[in-house]
RNA sequence: GGAGGAUUAGCUCAGUUGGGAGAGCACUUGCCUUACAAGCAAGGGGUCACUGGUUCGAGCCCAGUAUUCUCCA
């Protein structure tokens, strides 16, 4: 006979189980008899650790996976991961850093080689870590953005929308990030609002004839200043234009024009133009014709053009610059202000706006198609908007990066030509571009480049589209609107039929899991205390879709309690089924008792409430309708009436409760086995099963047989009465063990019958010294009356009962019952109502009504008598 | 400035097409009942932010207000 351990253990119970899922290939996808059913994990960065985010979006994937599985689709989970160009490149610098050399010194070949060599010792950590999750990804069709396949994939499409005219290289200016010395996109830019201050200088006119005063935010770039500019039609200034001034505290002159982009009202009216530092300025000088000198270095130092400040912090010279302007009458006010900087969404550090040549994609008809073309179905619907209104705005994307980790930019250069192809161009000279292109260029093709795509392989004709994308709504623009528009693109279709979008992670207090407030929570400490079945329960059952999950330990405590009763209901029916197995479940409908067919008639509903909720991703809402069941109905009901059988000896009646207990036990576990696998597993191991594996067993289907809304209706009668004992028995004091005579007055042929019929049931919850029904009762004043539904239940329970208390109880009962007629009244007096709502609506108010009637009739009579 | 959320029990949150307000935790009372005391049984606790509208009927739909969060500019 098997057994289970007196407590759940997760330690135990995890360990081996997801070798042993492995060496069974259960993850693994591609039995073609079946319907495909796919889904892409977002691939993590390879050198990165795996954050309770992670564990979130992974988790509801294999959810969603493993119930798909179970239902009998090919399921494939693709596993894979991410270069991640910046993050990977600026660990291996500091890895080479501390070995005391450079990338510069050993050279990109050589560094190539350490980086691939770091990807590979992390890619090892990551896979630990989805083990650890136990997600149940096909392993087989792992993939890395920088795999050969994907690099194909990465070329095809950089040549095909060069080829379109889709991609160029250009003069732009790009948001500089000065630390990873690299271009970055405009959504890689993040805005924090800062304290920072409007400077005002005096730009001395070259006639001595005066001055014109400008504010700046940013004084350092001053040195770049090619203009200083007015609207034209701005009268005060109309002397001015045409003339030259000098940038403070130098000896170089610039003119000063007019251009009506300048807002009159702000500021001083005048404005200092730097084309090579400011998007705005940029424009400006185009029109204008003017120079572009840049004031800055890469790494944010100045250059000669900021005269003595060369080779000073760009933030240093900001200071120093403005002491000395100070010093020189040239700096006249500082208004502090507060601001929004652009901050390096990799390194943290301010952006620096700046000129540089690199590539572009051009996005206003890849937008517009996938504005117009997209049958991606968000959940929740909201987020749609959020893609589309994005899409409408968004501006070129920079593609264009200048690290070495990362696809080369398949662009050769010879003086002035421009080469773009698979391979370098015959002939000499040709000199390949130093640059990669930016990580989600490729995660942007992942749907479809892990699938072996440009080529028609099989996978990618049976996978692709993916059937669902799960990922979290703060990269909705980074990721998801890029996958469609070049899944349209490329594939005429939309990468995945459904995207199901997630909230973030957050903190006790409500505030974002970050490194710098030290407040992240580590997923595999949670593991490690309460199990990782625990930590995905808790994950996937505390949030509605698209909403953030705040992380709170009593929740995964709470998480924890439900897998232990689910553990020692498994561990009463094993104690209890002895050798029986698969083949002596026999469920005859005709030999059922009420609870066995209440029981079925509640796993019915079960199952189908589930699908339901499963089918829409209201996670929550599923785990809800197992949890009541597993726990309320068949922990508190099903299983202690299961003991009288089981302690009998009825063979045939010990038999059907073994049955009934080990089928509706092994749908409870299959039914919870996408949220807890492990101790699913472990459980279905134990208990009488078919399958090696839950892994690849069925999912449970309602059957309709065991519909029955007529036994859910007769065993809530016999609950009522039970809970009505227990409830006066609380009120009152009574023991639980204290025996007591139970009276029920009910003229109803059915009722009787039926609490006859479950008389042994009766017995047990109610322990009565003496059990009496009948038509009539004659009671004394020292007996305590309940109403219930066609039946009236009487309690004398001799000198416990205060006749005053029962005075006050019953009136309160009444008062209540007083409201509910009336409520009930007002409605069905309500012609409208009766006209219009439905006839179903109608009738339970009618009988619900009557009802309350009868209860009102019975307890106002008793309460006459007893004050008498 | 634009957009989208949120506002329900002491706390954290569910509430699916409109038809008598739910869970977990916390709290009160009584129980070591041989699956589980991290448990069992019973119980208390809500003007569903506010104002109007639609409807026979609104936590849910519509409009506005307040507070608050997020994203974009």
């Amino acid at each position: 006979m098997k057994e289970l351990e007196k407590k759940y253990n997760h330690k135990e119970v995890e360990i081996g189980k997801y070798d042993f899922w492995l060496k069974g290939d259960y993850f693994k996808s591609g039995d073609l008899s079946k319907e495909p059913f796919s889904i892409v994990i977002p691939p993590p960065n390879v050198t990165g650790k795996l954050h309770l985010g992670h564990a979130w979006d992974n988790t509801i994937q294999d959810l969603i996976i493993r119930r798909k599985r179970m239902q009998g689709f090919d399921a494939l989970y693709l596993p894979g991961m991410d270069h991640a160009g910046i993050a990977t490149q600026a660990k291996v610098d500091a890895k080479l850093r501390e070995e005391g050399t450079s990338r510069y010194e050993i050279g990109r070949e050589a560094f190539l080689k350490k980086a691939w060599d770091w990807k590979d010792e992390y890619a090892g950590h990551i896979r630990e870590q989805w083990e650890a999750l136990g997600i149940s990804v096909d392993y087989s069709k792992e993939r890395f953005t920088l795999d050969e396949g994907l690099n194909k994939a990465v070329t095809e499409v950089f040549i095909k929308l060069y080829n379109k005219g889709l991609i160029y290289r250009g003069k732009r200016i790009i948001n500089w990030d000065i630390q990873a010395k690299t271009a970055l996109s405009n959504i890689e830019v993040e805005h924090k609002e800062l304290e920072g201050a409007f400077y005002y200088f005096k730009y001395m006119l070259e006639d001595g004839s005066g001055y014109l005063e400008i504010a700046t935010t940013r004084p350092e770039t001053m040195y770049a200043d090619t203009a200083l500019m007015v609207h034209p039609e701005d009268e005060r200034f109309r002397d001015y234009v045409g003339k030259n001034a000098y940038i403070p505290g130098t000896d170089r002159l610039i003119p000063i024009i007019q251009d009506s982009y300048v807002d009159m009202e702000f500021g001083t009216g005048c404005v200092k133009v730097t084309p090579a530092h400011d998007p705005n300025d940029f424009e400006v000088g185009k029109r204008h014709n003017l120079e572009m000198p840049l004031c800055m270095e890469e790494d944010g130092t100045m250059n000669s053009l900021a005269h003595k400040y060369d080779g000073m912090d760009r933030f240093e010279c900001r200071t120093a610059c403005v002491i000395d302007l100070k010093e020189a009458g040239l700096c006249t006010k500082i208004e502090k202000i507060i601001h929004n900087v652009g901050h390096s969404e990799r390194t943290g550090v301010i952006v620096e706006p700046r000129l540089s040549k690199q590539w572009f994609v051009e996005m206003a008809p890849l937008s517009k198609e996938a504005t117009e073309n997209s049958e991606v179905e968000f959940i929740p619907s909201r987020f749609e908007k959020t893609f589309l209104r994005w899409m409408d705005g968004t501006y070129d994307w920079c593609i264009s990066r200048q690290l070495w980790w990362g696809h080369r930019i398949p662009a050769w250069y010879r003086n002035d030509e421009v080469y773009v192809g698979k391979e370098a161009p015959e002939g000499k000279g040709w000199k390949q571009d130093e640059d990669v292109l930016d990580t989600w260029f490729s995660s942007a093709l992942w749907p479809f480049s892990t699938l072996g795509w440009p080529d028609n392989t099989e996978d990618f004709l049976r996978y692709y589209p993916n059937s669902v994308m799960v990922t979290g709504y703060d990269i909705i623009f980074f990721w998801v609107a890029r996958m469609i528009f070049q899944g349209l693109e490329f594939t005429d279709k939309s990468p995945f039929k459904q995207c199901l979008i997630h909230g973030l992670i957050r903190a006790k207090d409500g505030r974002k899991m970050s490194k710098s407030l030290g407040n992240g929570v580590d997923p595999l400490e949670i593991k490690e205390k309460y199990g990782i079945d625990t930590l995905r329960y808790f994950l996937t059952t505390n949030s509605a879709p698209g909403a953030d999950l705040r992380f709170e330990i009593e929740k995964v405590e709470s998480s924890w309690n439900f897998i232990n009763k689910l553990w020692n209901i498994s561990r009463f029916t094993l104690m209890n089924l002895g050798d029986f197995t698969i083949e002596d479940v026999e469920i005859d409908t005709e030999e059922l008792t009420l609870a066995d067919k209440w029981i079925l008639a509640k796993l019915h509903k079960t199952i189908s409430e589930m699908d339901y909720n499963y089918e829409k991703f209201e996670f929550g809402e599923a785990a809800r309708s197992i949890h009541n069941f597993a726990w309320d109905d068949f922990a508190s009901w099903y299983v202690e009436i299961a003991k009288l059988p089981l302690n009998g000896d009825d063979e045939a009646a010990i038999r059907c409760t073994k049955s009934v207990l080990s089928y509706v036990l092994l749908d409870i576990v299959k039914l919870l086995h996408p949220f807890m696998p492990f101790v699913t597993e472990e459980i279905y191991q134990k208990i009488p099963h078919l399958e090696e594996s839950i892994v690849i067993t069925s999912w449970p289907e309602a059957i309709p047989e065991f519909d029955n809304s007529k036994a859910i209706k007769d065993f809530e009668v016999i609950q009522e009465l039970i809970k009505s004992v227990r409830n006066i028995r609380a009120e009152y004091n009574v023991a639980p063990s204290k025996k007591i005579d139970v009276l029920i007055k009910t003229s109803n042929k059915e009722i009787t019958k039926l609490l006859n019929e479950n008389m042994d049931i009766l017995t047990k919850f109610v322990n009565p010294e003496s059990f009496t029904i009948s038509e009539e009762i004659t009671i004394d004043t020292e007996v305590i009356s309940v109403a219930l539904i066609e039946l009236e239940l009487y309690l004398p329970l001799g000198s416990l009962v205060d006749i005053n208390q029962e005075i006050a109880r019953l009136e309160n009962e009444l008062k209540k019952l007083k409201g509910e007629i009336a409520r009930g009244e007002g409605m069905l007096n309500n012609p409208n109502f009766v006209n219009r709502a439905p006839e179903s609506k109608v009738n339970a108010e009618k009988e619900k009504l009557g009802n309350y009637k009868e209860q009102f009739k019975t307890l106002s009579n008793r309460l006459k008598e007893l004050t008498k």
